[in-house]
DNA sequence: CCCCATACTGGAAGCGCTTGCACTCAGGAC
DNA sequence: GTCCTGAGTGCAAGCGCTTCCAGTATGGGG
């Protein structure tokens, strides 16, 4: 393994100018900075990181925590927080925070504090207080994905406003009577996404003189089979009127789609189903949704909170991100309605 | 930051015990020990992972190396590491590698190379040669799940036999012309399992005396939609007799019966479809697969490593994983065959 | 011509642990 | 009673970097 020393010995000069040429920090004349730099080429010099960490207290790595990875949207914003972590030379620490509460309260008491990690980004996790409490204990900048918290910064999108849009755009078309799957607290209960949308959805019907019908609210998980078993109870009842469709995911969106197929209701002719995420196989069922651009989330996170450390920032603005309608063919007019 | 010099003191012993008691390594007595544990409670002290590393050589890290984590197979194997990992004490830091060959590049001549981490685990890629010899030099253990490579450990099922056994089921049944979905060259490029896959169809038709017909091969990407459009354009022939249809991933197979189900084509009692995975949305679709374990894949290849780290050891055992056959509703008899 | 910033560079002191070595002290074998 | 063994402990030397500080040129200003 060929070390600091090394080079220098190579390059003819200290130990100590070598860490700054190759660093950038401190003055180094370019002549010498170049000598060095071939150098270390020609030796294949890589710094290894715990001497480097140890002396300089700077890890160049990102801690992630997360409470799942199957779900499109957390390896979604994981992909955007790894490539711009990589490609600003810092690696990814994966804590994937299971259901099992000892292994939750060991990453908190015990991984993180191991302090390998410049920064942390917590990704749709509903924190305990406790959990918060050590998590500004670390000393290091924390920035919150999709989730909430009184006192950490984050990035986030509005989910009352997103859904309220997603809402929006079925009354807009002349539907009037709107069933909603969305979550429940027997799923997720650290997780406060699912009842911020279902107070979107009552708040867009409420916008318009309208009142929400609770024999016309599904629950389920979140997940594609969540929403089919959901929807097909709601679709399955008689004489409820309902033309228009609201899920809180896009996969409960799908899975919806897959149970009117299933009942025989077209959509969008019989029913306009409309979902939330912008989903890669929204595509697929033509399924209209509001983007809510789950990649950038997690890169537009990274950067930010990489900004913040290398500043030598402790806390970075709170950043609320943008999302966007996308009419494919999932929805259309209300039967009957007038034209728009 | 308390340190392990403040734990000594407060505990009235040297730092070497404290480090002693603390890692389990070397004999301290029983009541020494109880006291120090005592002490690192109250002073809530955990050690610097940084210090630890430099001086030990050790990281309590694991690498892993993925090329994306969107489909089902990698973030389930990537969930089976991450607990495995969790549950030892260790951390794991994630190198996505995306398609971008600068970025690949730089994984493997920079990032690995900081010495971060004390094993790694590469998950479904086709190494170049200069990649395998960069991971050698690292001299650590490396295991590589679902991939091939001519000289480094692996924890993989045998794509060929996993394959034969979805057709074999098929053929089984009564079905005897069968169409295939598999990869195709122009995507997964560094990945062979889609051609494994491919030979593994082959092979079971040939045992039984009958012949692939080019006709019936469709290519796609190993996603839903990929598989929805192979699906479509197979099943869209006229006059091809097939009554049977094997995909080599899950996700293509559900892709296939969406398409089925759009053509009017039932299943399974004009059309058999069978996949291979094990994915968690095959029960939605009733989809008879070939469940190939993909997170105790991820489990099983970090506990093996991790073993191999702790023993000092520095080349795991190759190791063959199990598959089982999940008949479930999309398969059944071919239309007039003879009872089993 | 002298003085003093300014730009570079090297020396050396850590960063906070781990571990080889030396030492003490018992207890068991003779 | 003597010798040996091994458990239990502390000392001190690192691990491989970073960075403060001091020292040496160098060049411009006065």
């Amino acid at each position: 393994m060929t070390s600091l020393d090394d080079v220098a010995k190579a390059a003819g000069v200290s130990a100590a100018t070598v860490s700054r040429a190759l660093s950038g920090r401190g003055n180094v004349s370019t002549s010498t900075r170049a000598k060095i730099l071939k150098v270390a080429a020609e030796l294949d010099y890589v710094a290894s990181s715990a001497a480097s960490s140890l002396a300089s207290g700077r890890m160049r790595n990102l801690g992630v925590i997360m409470p799942e990875l199957h779900r499109w949207f957390f390896n979604t914003v994981l992909t955007g927080i790894s490539d711009e972590a990589t490609s600003a030379g810092y690696d990814v620490t994966l804590y994937n925070v299971t259901g099992d509460p000892e292994v939750r309260r060991e990453i908190f008491s015990a991984f993180l504090r191991r302090r390998r990690v410049d920064a942390v980004v917590v990704v749709a996790l509903e924190l305990s207080e406790w959990e918060e409490l050590e998590l500004k204990r670390l000393g290091i900048p924390v920035v919150i994905i999709g989730g909430t918290s009184g006192t950490l910064p984050g990035v986030a999108i509005d989910d009352l406003a997103i859904t309220e849009l997603a809402a929006a755009h079925l009354l807009d078309l002349g539907h009037e009577v709107l069933g909603f799957i969305g979550g429940a607290e027997r799923f997720d209960a650290d997780y406060k996404v699912p009842s911020q949308r279902r107070e979107g959805f009552d708040q867009a019907l409420r916008r318009r003189g309208l009142q929400t019908d609770p024999a016309l609210i599904g629950e389920a998980d979140f997940t594609i089979p969540g929403g089919f078993h959901a929807a097909r109870q709601l679709l399955g009842m008689p004489g409820t009127g309902m033309t228009g469709l609201v899920a809180a995911s896009d996969e409960m969106a799908i899975g919806a789609v897959l149970a009117a197929r299933e009942l025989g209701i077209r959509v969008p002719e019989d029913l306009s189903v409309v979902g939330i995420d912008g989903h890669e196989l929204g595509g697929l069922f033509e399924l209209t949704t509001v983007d809510q651009h789950a990649q950038s989330q997690g890169s537009t996170a990274a950067k930010l909170i990489l900004a913040t450390v290398e500043s030598g920032g402790t806390h970075p603005e709170n950043m609320d991100l943008s999302f966007d309608l996308l009419v494919r063919r999932s929805t259309a007019k209300a039967p009957g309605a007038l034209p728009v």
